[in-house]
Parts: C-alpha cells; sequence; structure tokens
DNA sequence: GTAATTTAAGTTGTGCACAATTTAATTGTG
DNA sequence: CACAATTAAATTGTGCACAACTTAAATTAC
C-alpha cells in the first residue's frame, strides 16, 4: 500500500473499511485542532493577568506594537499583526475610549490615522513588564521547546500566508 | 548578570536601559503572538474548503466529533473540543437549522441534549474526506514537523490546563 | 488636468469564545 | 421526604476575526 497519508498524522494501518479517512477526520490527528485549542488556551491564561491592566488580548498586541514604536499606521499596525481594519479600527476605538492610545491624522496624508500613545498607555509598559514572565511559568516549557514551537508556528504562518496567492 | 530572561526568547546581550524588559515585551519574542497568529490563519485557510461544506471551523469540529462517535451530549462534546455550553448551544442550533444535526434529549436525564447526525450529516463525511489532505498541502510541511508542532501545543495545553488549578 | 485606479480606513453583518448568570433537573444529606 | 448542593444546558453581553462593502483621499494613466 502507498503511503497516501493525508492530513491526519494517525498510523497507517488498518483493520476495518475506509479507515484511511476515518483516520484523517480523526479529531485526536488534527494538528489544526490541537493548534486552535492552544490558542484559545493561551488567550484564556492571559485573562487573569490582563484584566489587571483592562486589556484584552488583541489589545494587549496593539499596545506591544505601540511601545516599541509610535506614530504607524493603522495598515503597518496590521500587517505587523495580520488582522485588518475591520479588526483593528473598533479596538483602537476602544483603547482610545480608555484613554491610552490617540488616533491622529497624517497631514502627508488624510487617509492615515497616526497612532501614539498618550502618557497612560505609556506608564501602562511599567505594569505589564511582569506578564512575561507570570506567563512563562503559566506554560511551563523549557526554553528550546518554546523557541522549538514558536519557529513551527511562524514556518506554518509563512507558508499558510504563501498559499493563498 | 543572572538569566533571568523573561517569557520573550531575545537574547540577553542589551546597549540600552531596560532593554531586559523591552526585549519581553518585543512582538518577534512572543511564543503567545506566533500560536494566536499561526491560529488564525489556519481557520482563514480552511474557509475556503469549507465554504463549500456550508461550515464554519468550529462547525467542522463539532461534525469531526460526530462523524467519529453519536449520542454524545453537549458537556461530552464540550469536554473533547475545549469549548463551553456558551459556544456550543448556539453553534448546534445552527448546525440544526442547516438539518446537518439532531438535538435530541436524554431519557434518563431531562437536562443533557443527545446530539446525533441526520442523514445529511453522515453523508457530508465524504464531501469532507479530502479537506485533510487539501490542507496539509497548504501547511507544506514535513509529517515529522506537523507531529512535532501538535506534540508541542497538547503539552502547552495540558500546561495551561493545569496552571488553573 | 481629468478620469480611472488604487489605497487607507471605516462600516456592516455573521459567528465564534468566554465570563457571568439563569433555569431546570438530578443528586446528596439529614 | 424535604431541601441544599450540584450539574447540564441555555442565555446575555462583550469583544474579537473576518468577509464584503463603502467612503474618501491619493496616485496613475492618458
Amino acid at each position: 500500500m502507498p503511503n497516501s497519508e493525508l492530513s491526519s498524522l494517525g498510523n497507517t494501518s488498518h483493520t476495518a473499511e475506509n479507515t484511511q479517512a476515518d483516520n484523517a477526520l480523526c479529531l485526536e490527528n488534527q494538528v489544526c485542532f490541537s493548534l486552535y485549542s492552544a490558542a484559545n488556551a493561551m488567550v484564556r491564561a492571559y485573562r487573569p493577568m490582563l484584566d489587571k491592566l483592562d486589556l484584552t488580548y488583541p489589545q494587549y498586541l496593539v499596545m506591544l506594537v505601540l511601545w516599541q514604536e509610535q506614530g504607524i499606521s493603522v495598515k503597518t499596525l496590521g500587517d505587523k499583526l495580520f488582522l485588518d481594519s475591520g479588526t483593528l479600527t473598533p479596538l483602537l476605538k476602544r483603547l482610545e475610549s480608555k484613554g491610552l492610545v490617540s488616533r491622529g491624522r497624517s497631514d502627508q496624508d488624510e487617509r492615515v490615522r497616526v497612532l501614539s500613545l498618550t502618557s497612560a498607555g505609556q506608564a501602562l509598559k511599567l505594569e505589564a513588564s511582569e506578564i512575561p514572565h507570570l506567563m512563562r511559568c503559566k506554560i511551563g516549557a523549557e526554553i528550546e521547546d518554546l523557541k522549538a514551537l514558536k519557529s513551527m508556528c511562524d514556518k506554518a504562518l509563512k507558508q499558510l500566508h504563501a498559499s493563498i496567492e
């Protein structure tokens, strides 16, 4: 029998009929389901820490970018976070109404928003500084494992983006 | 300098002040962001295939479970998918209104829903059978890499669940 | 220089995820 | 038996993600 294994990771031996498709359609063999569940669990794990800052996880990601670099556009932010204006516009409005972010306009190009932090937004960085450490304790993995996980996620993401073309 | 590296994966050398926290709060070093982005991209990649079956990715997951085992409760389904009734009840109603799933009641316990497939729901399995193969092509990774990715996601998920206790 | 095209951001609508709460049925305890 | 506690599912409300579309400004082509 040629190894025409599908996207499942189960073994190819089978005793009943149609087991190949059964294997492929089996929840236990779904890489994507593991990815999806781990991502959900990760967001859940962040929640109690982020609640103290009154941030959601996607809002925290936006703050991470802005703590690093201000004056960027919604487009640039979206390119960094792989999110579109449909997601970011309302999110940024929420951050603005919390007094963390200001949404200016570019002088050169009236279409683009220029995103920057208020002093409160800037100050929040200090309160957030312990989160990465706390989170790493929650995941409780070796740094090498985390590096490997990150690099495989990045690789998968790159491939999936390429497959759209 | 002791290596008190935070959950970032960046190197520990720094030239400016406060670089340790900067490193930890840097988007490029966030394992969780990679996980989150990869999971989003994965769901996006499934969409064109699942559109043909008129299913969303979470609906597809429910169908995967029911193709494997019917007569289970919402609770059991939720335990398998790591989702709660707040997510599953409306999702199952949608699957019911599409004529794929029936939501009966247990005779022994009037509280529990007994989930089963209609003939249309059962038949959809055949149409879905090519999806795992197509998806693996999209991710385009070696099977060993996928196995590693899956096992690390499962490990992270387990840890994150444990850290709630 | 004006019309066609492109681009940035915003809007609308759908479907998750999940916290918090509610409802109703079952189980446990005195 | 009664009544407290537990459990299963549903409900409500918030905030993503994203597709599809709209609006308006900038760019390009002629």
